[in-house]
DNA sequence: AGGTAACCATACCGGTCGGTATACTCGCAG
DNA sequence: CTGCGAGTATACCGACCGGTATGGTTACCT
């Protein structure tokens, strides 16, 4: 695996909520590269268990063999794949965060608007764990570490930008229940109605009285 | 398809809500029944695409013939296995709904943690969408449309219960992240946190003011 | 000039996929 | 007794799966 590494652009003026993970990325060769953006495109669009190895690398113009001789595995392939969407992820967050206005916690659905543009199959790491964290030690595939840890980014994110940590829990669970409604649900106005219920809770920061009514 | 209908047992007693979907499901023959047991435990934990039709008729101590002849294809198996996990979880949430106890919104979260107690795949639906809802043409896929119908019919449930579609909507936000964090995110708690966030929404039911500050 | 890493081309491995075909046994209703 | 639907058993189909093997071609570095 001859996988070297570079530093990552901007690690410099970004918001210190997420810089510890902006973590550098490794490089790749040129073959490398069009099989990793092939495998992301088509894994992303048709799902990770639709696609074999042997379309990635039609699509990249390459063979199966360099495949393997990059990457090693198809799983591995799949983990790096997950790795540097979450990488572009946290790079698109960052610099809408770093143009500011309106609370920060509510700035990251509008970025979600934004980056979820064209796409239209969610959030990959949802689907990538629908589709492997089942059966019989599926939770030891490498990609379950990059899943789980970007949920967890997510959250620490959103305690951060809210400086509460229910709070913050509170608007992770709204923001990834947008995600869910905008595509499983068939909803394109989700990510809009999530901005505005993590509004709501912004709003009322304080823990409300439990049991209003008893019915 | 040789399905009859028969009648479902509790559509007396049961919250208006939630009466109108409570349609009754086909009848099938032994080892009809036996071959849906078997697709839908095997499905719900190993995933829709990595269970092939072998495995079902093997497990079910039939064939894949009786298969064929009885769903007609996998993706029909697929489509029946998910509507019938709908009309269970209804009939499961009319049950806990019909018992009382606090705010009825909330009691969707109590009855969501009993109900996935020994369950550790999250929702079937949004998994299934993850496997199936890629590729072109997938959204003619029989499936999609219980998938669909179901996040609606909870939305409708949610704006039911809450009495106002506004805060309906951002209940049922809460909900999806919850079976999303708890699952993908593995977080045990997620959905305990997602009854506490809905009551704080509950709690300030009035439409809150926006922009908060500026930054 | 020689070495080496990256790359391309092709064929193959055992196994599984969804789906079909043939032929047989059973229980039951007419 | 006969007819028929349900179920069983087994073999087969073409296609694809992830992964491996062999061999040859560039291009760059010393």
């Amino acid at each position: 695996m001859p996988l070297t590494t570079v530093p990552t652009a901007l690690d410099d003026a970004t918001p210190p909520a997420l810089r510890p993970v902006l973590a550098p990325l490794p490089a790749l060769t040129a073959a490398g590269d069009r099989l990793l953006a092939a495998a992301s495109e088509l894994f992303y669009d048709r799902g990770v268990r639709a696609v074999g190895v042997d379309l990635i690398a039609d699509t990249a113009g390459t063979t199966k063999k360099t495949l393997y001789d990059r990457f090693g595995s198809k799983d591995a392939l799949v983990a790096l794949y997950l790795l540097r969407r979450a990488h572009r992820w946290r790079e698109h967050l960052a610099a809408r965060l770093a143009e500011g206005g309106g609370p920060p916690a509510l700035t990251v659905f509008t970025a979600l608007e934004t980056w979820m543009g064209t796409q239209h199959r969610g959030c990959a790491f949802v689907n990538a764990y629908a589709e492997l964290g089942g059966g019989p030690g599926a939770q030891e595939h490498p990609a379950v570490a990059v899943i789980r840890s970007e949920k967890a980014w997510m959250r620490a994110l959103f305690d951060d930008l809210t400086g509460e940590a229910v709070l913050g829990g509170r608007v992770h669970l709204v923001y990834e229940g947008a995600l869910v409604l905008r595509t499983a649900g068939g909803d394109p106005d989700a990510i809009a109605a999530g901005r505005d219920a993590a509004a709501a809770l912004l709003a009322g920061r304080s823990d409300p009285p439990r049991e209003l009514s008893p019915t």
